[in-house]
DNA sequence: CAACATAATCTAATCGTTTTCAATAGGCAA
DNA sequence: TTGCCTATTGAAAACGATTAGATTATGTTG
């Protein structure tokens, strides 16, 4: 049914190999043999079928990023990175979603496992860490915008530690001593990482720790609001807001405009990522910008190389952040 | 190096068509076979290699999602309804980026053409009409969010039309003039329909069109503000504006807010999408909301379907779409 | 002109599965 | 015992490409 390399063979009047040369373009093969046989898969409409050639070289070209869901929007600059650095090398990048699950996350690594691509990006692992780095012993497997606390395994992302300590002092520096913080109940190292910082700053600063003023949500704006009513709803109220993304430190402005608080001056916000919104809502945000496209770029590039060598590279790279100071706290 | 079914069957000291029944649980095989295999399967820790099975059996279950970008948000839950319809019938959505390439879309279309996936969505195409429809004459494609100026291909959307009517007519309602239109310079099918309603709702109000009042630009949040900015420099200012999209919306009120018109009494905006950042931003923002994880789920049921069958559904089919009012119309 | 290198081509093996078809073993009825 | 049916099993042929190695034709050199 199907138009096979046969076909062309036969109405080129070649054999099938010399067929495969043409299309791969290996040099010995003569113009005229050539000129047969593009004209043959013109005619036919012939397009290789790649399971055969997949399965022939043992390699699909194809690099597949796991993600936990579309809707983190910088994904979409790390993406770009990634796809970049893949093309660069004749590569294709897929993006599979686990929504968040685990098991799906294993369900999704099943393409690694039985060669439906040939390397994996996880761009926001559930699955612990122990079985990850198992798997990237017997397979091309690479972490990125996250980390492991093992350290046997390729890795692109920031200091989490670093920007959350980064973004906590300069609050302080703004004269603040009470500063709240909203975070994820989930556990991703990025947000234990952050909060760490956080509680880094806070210490190097002599202000004391004080849990109340730590709230614990999902990675959405509504965990955001609800984590800003409780905390104003303290006796001693906090006078800043870290949270460890954008979308949760919007939802948490949305709380305090409604209010009729003054955002930049009776509460100071600071977010993480950087997303279109947070120059978009009024007031804008302040937030540590992360740079996703190099990081996409850098783990695509690194593993390719690992494709390519056995002596695999299992470094973890921090890329350097920065703080970009808007309205929220008051600049 | 790698395990194949060989070193299973020969660990387990059957014949490799034993393992592969014990693999696929046909019926026909002894209990002490498949303990065998299963014993040998977990020794070795194989997984069979897809390469091979895909190549046999000439499918794959993974069907290819193209979009634009993953920045839209929306797609999120598109993307949501097109995996549940899919894992239902046993398949995997994978999802790659054109960047808003036409030449690059059909690179990812050789997915398709190469048998590395069994079918496609597409969820922004750039191609013109004619190439896609016949692809789609040969292959498992399908269109999504969108639809083409022809209709010989299966495609799931909302009538975009009427959406700009309802849309537009709401804003009359309210005893609106001067409608603004902001919206795409590049011209997919959707935005053209939208735009077309926005027109016939002027006309059958007995508005007369004024192509000074709508402003073209791209798909974000400056072309909104930009786009605010022009219109509210004309001599004859608007007192409401549409935007196809609510990014372009939100950046449209961003220019308002800061510059003291009041927006839902001076100006009205409504935007479309329905994106979280809506009912976030303040003012909260009116919006067409599209049935987003519907369509999605739609489209795969549909799609599988044709894979099964030999009498291809070829329809259109538009879902219904919905009026949210918020605060940017003084709801 | 023999001898040999080179270029172009073909034949057939190979990748790792699934599946057809034939073969074997065991049970049961006649 | 013989014949027949059924349940398991295995050998081998696909699937569609790439590629190593054999083969042929062509040109070059001594």
């Amino acid at each position: 049914m199907n138009i096979t390399i046969k076909d062309v063979a036969k109405a080129a009047n070649v054999s099938v190999a010399t067929v495969s040369r043409v299309l791969n373009n290996k040099n010995n093969v003569s113009e005229e043999a050539a000129r047969a046989v593009n004209r043959a898969v013109e005619d036919l409409g012939y397009s290789p079928n790649f399971l055969g050639r997949d399965l022939r070289k043992s390699e699909t070209k194809r690099i597949l990023a796991i993600v936990g869901t579309t809707q983190q929007s910088f994904y979409t600059d790390v993406l770009r990175g990634m796809q970049d650095a893949a093309y660069a090398e004749g590569y294709d990048v897929l993006i599979a979603t686990t929504r968040d699950n685990a098991d799906h996350e294993m369900h999704l690594l099943g393409m690694l496992f039985s060669r439906a691509v040939d390397g994996v990006v996880l761009l926001a692992p559930k699955l612990d860490s122990k079985t990850i780095s198992d798997l990237s012993k017997r397979f091309q497997l690479a972490i990125c915008l996250e980390r492991l606390d093992v350290n046997d395994i390729l890795c692109v992302t920031i200091d989490n530690e670093r920007a959350g300590f980064d973004a906590t002092s300069y609050l302080i520096a703004k004269g603040r001593k009470r500063i709240g913080l909203i975070t994820t109940k989930v556990r991703s190292q990025s947000s234990v990482d952050r909060e760490n910082g956080y509680r880094r700053a806070l210490k190097e600063a002599g202000i004391p720790y004080d849990e109340k003023l730590v709230y614990y949500g999902d990675y959405d704006a509504d965990t955001g609001t609800k984590g800003c009513e409780e905390l104003m709803n303290l006796e001693s109220k906090p006078d800043a807001i870290f949270s460890i993304s954008d979308t949760i430190s919007i939802g948490a402005m949305t709380y305090a405009v409604r209010h009729g608080i003054t955002v930049g001056k009776d509460l100071l916000f600071f977010g993480f990522d950087n997303i279109t919104y947070s120059h978009m809502f009024i007031p804008r945000l302040s937030t540590v910008e992360q740079p996703c496209y190099l990081q996409g770029k850098t783990v695509v590039e690194k593993l390719i190389a690992n494709m390519k060598t056995d002596t695999p590279d299992k470094s973890t790279y921090m890329l350097p952040h920065s703080l970009i100071l808007r309205e929220s706290t008051g600049d």
